[in-house]
DNA sequence: GTATAAACGAGACGGTACGTCCAGTCTTGAT
DNA sequence: ATCAAGACTGGACGTACCGTCTCGTTTATAC
């Protein structure tokens, strides 16, 4: 995903008046901050100074651009995000397998460049960057979910009196759970069809 | 949960020499940062210096029970942490549904706090104190519901052929969804019995 | 006293190309610095940047004309430095209660926009200015006063073995003490006529 | 001149609570400061921050003692302040000689340390600091000159109807024009004497 | 009782980072 | 080429905490 200048801020209708703020400074940020983040720095350690100094850039212009850490890490975040997951549409279990698959791979991906799933636990100290960065992503993806389980109602793969947001949390909740509670594994490939085909397969003896 | 001051400690075999440390000290730290928490003050701005000053405590002492904040926070925790579940017993389901209770409640209770959520997400950020908190908080509630899994297999409530680590994040997942995505809510009454009857009663149509 | 464009810096022998520099942004400088200076605004505090808001110019404009803030002081000072004394010629006695005169008209100035007089002090901060303001101000009245001495001597109103240099440091030294030392006040009307009488008159008893 | 913790502080009457201020620390601020000024650093490059550097201390444990840089140059002139003077009590004149001789020593010694003479400008720039610096090292030799000129009378050996300020001031001036307007020279020997005697002497010819 | 010795509150200490401001330079579009 | 505007790197500002270190005082044993 990519963030574009304009993208974050207030669209600037006026004329631009003295010099353009530089999208390669803006990258540079970013992507130092990523880098620090891969390295494997502590998310403790890492401060708005330390940013300033592997992008080699002013602290003013870190602050020119995100009031602190904390909104920077939103699009550092944002801009790590795989993109759109792509439903193949054949069934209800195919799409939400694939839905899975995508969350899977996220948390792996972010695993294995180890903390950016902390930068996710610190964001939530402060509301309103949490507020941002549910928006921007957790939400959409949120109602793609439901979109697919309402389609798996009219098809008949869903009970219709099923409560979908409950049904949604159901089938995000075994990801989530290992990805945020058993950090460092268990994301083992086949997961997300092994979720799903357990609970469409239903607990109870078959009897 | 009470945490007395040789639960956490080294054992101190040799004779006592010197004056004591105080339990009382120990308590108005522990709860001079539960208070700062509760009054909603950012997890940010909880410093040692503060929790110092709020507990009316020199920072010395603070440094000579706890190797830093996180830690300190590790046992605020659980000191928070209410007291272990009790199972009726009567099946199955009756247990899950205890155990996703004690869930809820506790998730409603930090919520009522609005932050000891954060100190969770903030504790990951250090896998030390992580694996503490993990190994005296989380995995008991674990492995206490496998347990009750494994009993609902011999029960024949649970077909035999399940995966009991899948199905028990199967289980916990909805709610931990609720809890750390959706701050702020929707930790309603009946909850945990619904997740389970859901899940129990399967998700095709019956036909 | 008045600062030409041309006065300071090098003459363009070349035919101008591209847009003239404004003189009215020259003034708007000069005088936006002598407002802040007037206004009492502490040295400490008057930065380029702040003099280009003041001005309404760009600070690149500043700096186009002046090395930085201390040169500008120079151009600031000369240009709020009263006009050439007019000696009477009458006596040496009539000329040098002039020059002291003037001396304590421009003190009195300074005093009453207040800070001027810290520029000056200022200044002694970095040799290469003191040494262009000391070559454009205070030689010029210092050769004056020698000059002026010198003519005593001829004239017989000053002692022939006496080293001018150290009897015009002997007339100029109190008035300097005053403004320099006991910045506010002591430069009374009649001054420079005590002084000057004092010393013609000696210090001895006339037994 | 020594400057004592105590010396300069709120008199702490009040039982010491804490640990208490380092004048080791003290010490070694005052000193790392004056080696910055007599290695030639410039005045303006001389920040809090580097001083801090130099005395191999903390930037806070320098705001604990002073508000700001300003304050720190009095108390480091303070410190390099000669002893007070000791006047032979032989005649006017040779207490006259003796205080000038002070003087000039102080002005050489600075001027082999090169800026202390600036630093001295640039107190100027905040009052309160000026005001310290005068109270504590320039108005106690004034009314030592005072003093002298008063015994002079006494003696006959002054004029009784002078005006002994206007007399003191034309006393120190000469000294005072040479530190201050020709940086760099002048204060050769024999000065402080030279300057009595022609003042004594008197200006006019004999005849 | 009276040492002894650790704990205690307070606060100084060397550091590091904060978020802001200014120095000088550079880059826009417009004059 | 100049202008106003404002971004750029760099670095100092004065503040707040970090974790450690004295201080003087308190409080338990152990002698």
């Amino acid at each position: 995903m990519t963030v574009s200048l304009a993208g974050r801020g207030i669209t600037p209708q006026q004329p631009v008046r003295g010099r353009p703020r530089s999208e390669a400074v803006e990258r540079a940020i970013i992507e130092g901050t990523m880098k620090l983040l891969e390295d494997g720095v502590p998310l403790a350690e890492i401060s708005v100074e330390r940013i300033a100094r592997t992008a080699g850039v002013g602290k003013a212009t870190i602050y020119r651009r995100w009031s602190g850490k904390e909104e920077l890490f939103v699009d550092v975040l944002r801009s790590a995000e795989p993109d759109d997951v792509e439903l193949p549409g054949t069934s209800m279990r195919d799409d939400l397998i694939a839905l899975l698959e995508s969350l899977r791979r996220r948390g792996l991906a972010n695993r294995s460049s180890a903390i950016l799933h902390n930068v996710h636990a610190q964001m939530k100290s402060s509301p309103k960057i949490w507020a941002a960065y549910h928006n921007s992503v957790i939400a959409p993806r949120r109602s793609l979910g439901l979109e697919v389980l309402r389609r798996g109602q009219e098809n008949g793969e869903l009970r219709a009196d099923l409560d979908l947001e409950l049904v949604n949390d159901i089938v995000v909740g075994p990801m989530l759970v290992r990805a945020v509670l058993r950090p460092g594994g268990e994301l083992g490939e086949g997961l997300a069809e092994r979720i799903v085909d357990t609970l469409l397969a239903g607990l109870r003896p078959v009897n």
